[in-house]
RNA sequence: GCGGGAGUGACUCAGUGGUAGAGUGUCACCUUGCCAAGGUGAAAGUCGCGGGUUCGAAUCCCGUCUUCCGCUCCA
């Protein structure tokens, strides 16, 4: 336990250091849990969220993208449950001072708890003798609401009427637009719509650094299929997902998927797999991938009195479709990929190395130019801006040459160009890769080229 | 919310009542010329905040804020 946070702090240590993610509101002594991506951060962020957006919606012979709002009509939440579900009644126990959800505690000694309200579950408990799951105790405090949505208004007037809430999952937006983006799009069902975007939950416990945030990013996928081939689909989706993680390099001894036990499921889903990663804190929940059934779509239908049935051309007939839903989250996959690339190399010389060796289609800056002495800066300023047209190029001419590798080592750029005194006669600069160090003559000319075909995923 | 840690330059920390320090990092110049930490110099600190004790507080006392870890929850 001690190596693992000690590793997750180097890991955060030098990403705040190198300009990857900082506290957020540090100068007023910061907002707990809330992280600003610096420079090299919203890079590798944009380039988590455009490798997935190749992959599941360009280069997708079924999906199409949306960018649904965060606010929605309170009504979308009544409908998916959240404003139901999201409010948890929870105690704590004085003794041992752990905390429990008050109806799940009812529940488990034979209790009712729908309808009842926070003091009649308090009531409940303390009547029955209800003992502390964790350590016997009966002493407990009171029952206290967490309402998981955030909540605010929409409109000048505070009052109850337009009271709204950020979304507490990109998902909604999807279900509340499948009409039009399937008439639009003129997809025929099976077909998928895919979406990136921001959530807010108050989380009870965030924490892990970036792992888990009450603001944060999701990347999902909603798969609309026939009745009866979702269980297909699914394994389908979750063979691919799989595959886009471990395509972008991360290690497959760190990967796992888990089935939810029929018990832990969601109220909507019939079947949930996870792909966790093993972060320095265990395992981690990084892609859930849900059979939801044909819950949400059935639930808006009844909701707003639209009708969500789909006309099947094919099989002539009508139905409401099955949902197979990859849901990522950004941040945490981000995570992965840092943490999973994060490597202190020992040298022959007994010197340490500090590495990131993220992808080279993640990694944040794609190329540095180094000239070997800053007699050679003009030329190397002007290959340095050709370069950049192509891809994320960095300039380094200050200190020694390995101090500068080093440099770019610890950020994870994958390639160094130094523009050297042959450089001007022969027109060629070595190229210095990341992870072998090794080094190659490539001609001016054909730097770009050689260096974009390294990029490919 | 409860329990336990912690707040001194960007980072790691020293300083326990008497002039705020070191190393790393950053920047400039020199040196070097393909794998960092040679030289010279510079910038950078409301010692978390408020109050109290004292001739004098980073240091002692009271309060407060923030943050980290653990627990409950994670659609």
């Amino acid at each position: 336990m001690e190596n693992t946070r000690k590793s997750m702090d180097k890991l955060a240590a030098l990403c705040k250091g190198r300009g990857f993610i900082y506290p957020g509101s540090e100068i007023y002594g910061g907002l707990a849990n809330t992280w600003d991506y610096g420079p090299l951060g919203a890079e590798l962020k944009n380039n988590v969220k455009a490798a997935w957006w190749r992959k599941f919606v360009r280069e997708s012979p079924f999906n199409v993208g949306l960018d649904s709002g965060i606010l929605m009509n309170p009504s979308v939440w009544k409908a998916s449950g959240h404003l139901k579900n999201f409010n948890d009644p929870l105690m704590d126990c004085r003794q041992c001072k752990t905390r429990h959800r008050a109806d799940h505690l009812i529940e488990g000694n034979g209790g009712n708890p729908a309808g009842m309200s926070f003091d009649q579950m308090s009531d409940w408990i303390k009547e029955n003798n209800i003992a502390c799951p964790g350590c016997g105790a009966r002493d407990f405090t009171s029952v206290r609401q967490f309402n998981m949505m955030f909540k605010t208004f929409h409109g000048v007037n505070e009052d109850t009427a337009s009271a709204i809430y950020l979304r507490p999952e990109t998902a909604q937006g999807i279900f509340v637009q499948f009409k039009n983006v399937q008439r639009s799009s003129r997809r025929k069902v099976p077909f998928g719509i895919a979406q990136i975007g921001k959530a807010f939950r108050n989380e009870i416990t965030p924490g892990n650094f970036i792992f888990r945030t009450r603001e944060f990013e999701q990347m999902e996928l909603e798969f609309f299929c026939q009745p009866g081939t979702d269980r297909t689909w699914f394994d389908f989706w979750k063979q691919f997902c799989r595959g886009w993680l471990l395509g972008l390099g991360l290690k497959p001894e760190n990967v796992r998927t888990r089935d939810h036990e029929p018990t832990e499921l969601s109220h909507y889903s019939n079947a949930t797999t996870d792909i966790e990663y093993l972060y320095p804190f265990g395992w981690g929940e990084l892609w859930g991938i849900a059979d939801r059934t044909d819950y949400d779509l059935k639930c808006h239908q009844t909701e707003s009195g639209e009708n969500m049935e789909y006309f099947d051309p094919e099989s002539n007939e009508k139905y409401i479709p099955y949902v197979i839903e990859p849901s990522l989250g950004v941040d945490r996959v981000m995570l992965a990929f840092l943490v999973d690339a994060y490597d202190e190399e020992t040298l022959q010389d007994g010197d340490t190395r500090t590495v990131l060796r993220l992808h080279p289609a993640l990694a944040p800056v794609k190329c540095a130019v180094l000239p070997l002495s800053k007699k050679l800066s003009e030329e190397a300023v002007q290959l340095c801006s050709r370069l950049k047209k192509h891809f994320f190029t960095d300039y380094d001419e200050a200190g020694a040459i390995g101090r500068r590798y080093r440099r770019q080592d610890e950020t994870g750029t994958p390639f160094c160009v130094t523009y050297d005194f042959d450089s001007k006669d022969d027109r060629c600069v070595t190229v210095r890769d990341r992870d072998t160090m090794a080094q190659e003559r490539v001609s001016i000319d054909g730097v770009a080229a050689y260096i974009n075909e390294r990029l490919a995923y």
